[in-house]
DNA sequence: AAATAAAATTAGGTATAACTAATTTTATTT
DNA sequence: AAATAAAATTAGTTATACCTAATTTTATTT
C-alpha cells in the first residue's frame, strides 16, 4: 500500500501527464504540489524503488504500469465522492473538490467499486472531468477552451479545468455551469479577452485567462 | 486542527472512559491503541497543551470541554459513516468498521449534519452503538450484557460491544443481528459459559467472553 | 566556447509519532 | 517496613516527509 505523501505525487505524476506531452520533471511535480525540489527528488527515489514511476533525465518521470493503475485509482475515487459530495449530500460546486481530496485515500478495496453502483456510474464528475471505469478506462475529454472558439460560435460548457473555490464561485456569480450555453461575441485583440453572452443574458467580459479554463463541447 | 494520531488518542481516551468509571491511566490508553507507554506519555503532553485533556497522577487522564467536543464528533462520524456503508453501499456488518476508522477523519465542518440528514438521522449504527447528535447529545445507551441476564429470561440484542470481523462474523454464522431474540436456557457454573436459544433454533452454548459481548434489551 | 541562468541534486536539519532500554515513581506483597 | 512488582517517565533512536543552503549538472545566452 501507499502512503498519504505517495498518492499525492501519484495523482499528481498522472494529472501532468494528462495536461500536456511534455517531459514530467521534479519542478513541474514540485510546483504541483506546492513542495520543494529537493523533497520532489527525495520521493522520486522513494517511487522508484517502490516499482510506481521511473525516472531518466532525458524522458522525466513515467510512471509505470502499476504506477498509473494506482493513480487512476485515485482519480477515480476523487470524481466519485465529488459526485456523491454534490448530487447526495448538497455540497456546492466549490465545496466538493477539498473534501473529495481527503475522502480519495480511504482504501478499502471495494469501496470506489459499491460507490459507483449507488451513484449510478456517472461517467462524469460535477466539474465535467471524466470518471475513469472500474477498468481504468476513461470516457472521452474534452480539450478545446472558450479560448479557442471562434466569434459568433455558440458552445456547451463540457468541463473546468480549475476547480479551485474563487473559480467556481465566480462561475456561479455569472450563471455558468456544465451545461450552459455560451455565445462568443467578440474577442478583444489586445489582451485576448472575451465578450460572451451566457445562456440569454446580457454580454458579459472575461478574462483570457478564464477563457482557457472552460473548455467546451 | 488535530493531527490523525491525536484523534484516534482522543476516540480511545472517550472510550475507555465510557467503558468504566475507573481512572485513565498511561497504560489503559496505550492498551487500548496497541502502542508503548512511552509514545503515550508523548502523546499525553501533546494533548495537554492543546487543552484537550487534563492529567493528573490521582486522578488520570480526563477530556477537556474541546477534548470531549472533539473525540465525540469523532465518534459521530465514525457511527454516521457505518450506517452509510451498510445501508447505502450495501457492505456487510463485519467490513465497516474498518472503512470508518478512515472516513471519521475527513474534516469538513457540515460533512457530519449532512450525512447525518442524508441517512435519515439515524439513532444507532449498524452495531447497536449510540450516534451522538449534532449537539453532542447521546441517545441512551444499553448496559446490561447477555452474560447478566438470569436464565430462561427472553432478550432482544440491542449492541454489540466487540466490532471485531471475527467476533461479528460468529454472529453471523449464529444468526445472531440488532434486534435478535435470544433465550437464556442454562448457565453453566463450571465456566460461565451460557446455553442459549437463538429465535426459534435448536440450542447452542456461547462462552462467558462471548456473552459479555452481547448488549441486550 | 565561455558566461550565465536554471534545474537537479546532495548534505544536513526539523517536526511528528512511533520505538527500545534504562530509570524513577507508585503500588502491592511478604 | 522492606522487598518486589508494576506503572510511569526519561533519554535516546528511527522512519517519514518535509525543509534550507550549497553544490553539481544541464540548458540558454552572449
Amino acid at each position: 500500500m501507499n502512503t498519504l505523501s505517495e498518492e499525492n505525487y501519484l495523482k499528481a505524476i498522472l494529472r501532468i501527464s494528462q495536461k500536456s506531452d511534455e517531459k514530467i520533471t521534479p519542478t513541474a511535480i514540485a510546483e504541483a504540489l506546492g513542495n520543494n525540489a529537493a523533497s520532489v527528488v527525495d520521493m522520486i527515489r522513494k517511487l522508484t524503488d517502490k516499482q510506481l514511476i521511473e525516472y531518466d533525465k532525458k524522458k522525466g518521470v513515467r510512471l509505470t504500469q502499476q504506477g498509473l493503475k494506482d493513480s487512476v485509482l485515485i482519480i477515480r475515487k476523487h470524481r466519485l465522492w465529488e459526485v456523491f459530495l454534490l448530487e447526495k449530500l448538497g455540497f456546492h460546486w466549490d465545496e466538493i473538490h477539498d473534501i473529495a481530496e481527503e475522502l480519495e485515500h480511504v482504501s478499502n478495496t471495494n469501496l470506489a467499486d459499491r460507490l459507483d453502483q449507488f451513484l449510478g456510474f456517472p461517467e462524469y464528475d460535477p466539474h465535467g472531468d471524466p470518471i475513469p471505469k472500474a477498468n481504468g478506462k476513461l470516457p472521452k475529454t474534452f480539450t478545446v477552451s472558450l479560448a479557442d472558439v471562434k466569434t459568433g460560435v455558440t458552445c456547451k460548457v463540457a468541463a473546468v479545468r480549475d476547480t479551485s473555490s474563487p473559480f467556481l464561485q465566480y462561475l456561479v456569480k455569472l450563471g455558468i455551469g456544465i451545461g450552459t450555453q455560451v455565445q462568443v461575441l467578440e474577442r478583444i485583440e489586445f489582451d485576448q479577452s472575451l465578450v460572451i453572452r451566457i445562456s440569454e443574458q446580457d454580454k458579459t467580459t472575461v478574462s483570457q485567462r478564464f477563457s482557457e479554463s472552460i473548455l467546451i463541447s
